[in-house]
DNA sequence: GATTTCATGTAAGACGTTACATGATTCA
DNA sequence: TGAATCATGTAACGTCTTACATGAAATC
């Protein structure tokens, strides 16, 4: 049985930059989390099984100052399945949306538009929050040079400012159908 | 303990349009998939909790040409639970979204370039065909005139178009960092 | 003759979230 | 004094997908 998605995610992380699993949980956060959030006990999960399938090694370390942690770093043999894995052609490879405020905006008309309203500003907030954050990360990157691995962390940071601008542009649209519909409740 | 969202995203599409499972499948396909898709199985389990809480009722119905069925439509104390949950504030309202795609550019290190344009042209591919699907059912729902319901589907059908575009648009610029890579790897 | 449409469900099992549980150290 | 950082994990539970199971009628 194929180890789900997430077991290359953490992977994948690890290779990129070892450490425990909470430098793990803090570089996904930073990283892969607008297009492949992971919970921090899924992490560990994840590990523990990189650990079973011999695709990581685990080493516990003793501190002082800070409780023991355990650092991780990809084998060889995790080094091969993660190649293997990102080779495999992408016809089973989900693509999953789930997305509430589109939902409701679906079902607007069960809605008062004052509420739909409020929660579309929400949504359009989150959006511009994102941007910032992920436009910081790609200027940070760029500070790094034209080359290197962390050209391909900036295209998906790339990847959510589009995204996040497109949202934010929706929003718009949205707006002047909520005044359409407010002014068809009115007359 | 609070129904799971899918619950209301089969509520909602029996509220805008009654009927078979069958036919809660189809609409779904036509309206929800690009930002909740739900896979037959569950819906069929959904429809079933819908009618244990009172929120629906199915009916069966006999037929000569074709299987027989079970035809659902919402109670008044579905659409007041819908109503109410769609009322509901934000906070907890997760976005959820899962992209193996884009894991597999910011893993791109470990790929070859020549492999990872093959994924990005079907990636791109993907958004160009779903694209053009949502543009279909905006011009669709545009002839039905400027009010009424079907105006949130067509809100929600543009937001797919836009993201649509955003992927396209990141795809050119993900095929220039390969160039970039391609290059430097042969200096 | 082959494919699509119509039509519904169960079973197995993986996936993943939330809450629970603990506790020293550092910084504001 | 309160909050954030560091650090890991279990338990319970619901969610959801995939595969299995069936079969007539209509269309190409």
């Amino acid at each position: 049985m194929a180890p789900p998605v997430s077991t290359f995610v953490v992977l994948g992380l690890l290779a990129r930059r070892p450490g425990s699993g909470y430098d793990v949980a803090a570089f996904a956060e930073k990283t892969v989390r607008h297009f492949w959030p992971i919970s921090r006990s899924q992490l560990y999960i994840e590990l523990s099984r990189l650990e079973e399938l011999g695709w990581a090694t685990g080493t516990a370390v003793q501190q002082d100052r800070y409780p023991d942690k355990r650092d991780y770093e990809t084998t060889p043999a995790g080094i091969a399945a993660l190649r293997e894995w990102l080779d495999e052609s992408p016809h089973r490879q989900r693509q999953r949306t789930q997305d509430a405020v589109m939902l409701k905006t679906f079902l607007g008309s069960y809605m008062s538009p004052d509420r739909l309203a409020d929660q579309l500003r929400d949504y359009r907030e989150q959006a511009e929050k994102l941007r910032a954050e992920l436009l910081a990360v790609v200027e940070h990157l760029d500070a790094k040079g034209p080359t290197g691995p962390h050209r391909f962390g900036r295209a998906t940071a790339r990847y959510g400012v589009l995204q996040s601008e497109a949202t934010i542009a929706w929003t718009e649209e949205a707006q002047t159908l909520l005044d359409v519909e407010r002014g068809h409740d009115a007359s």
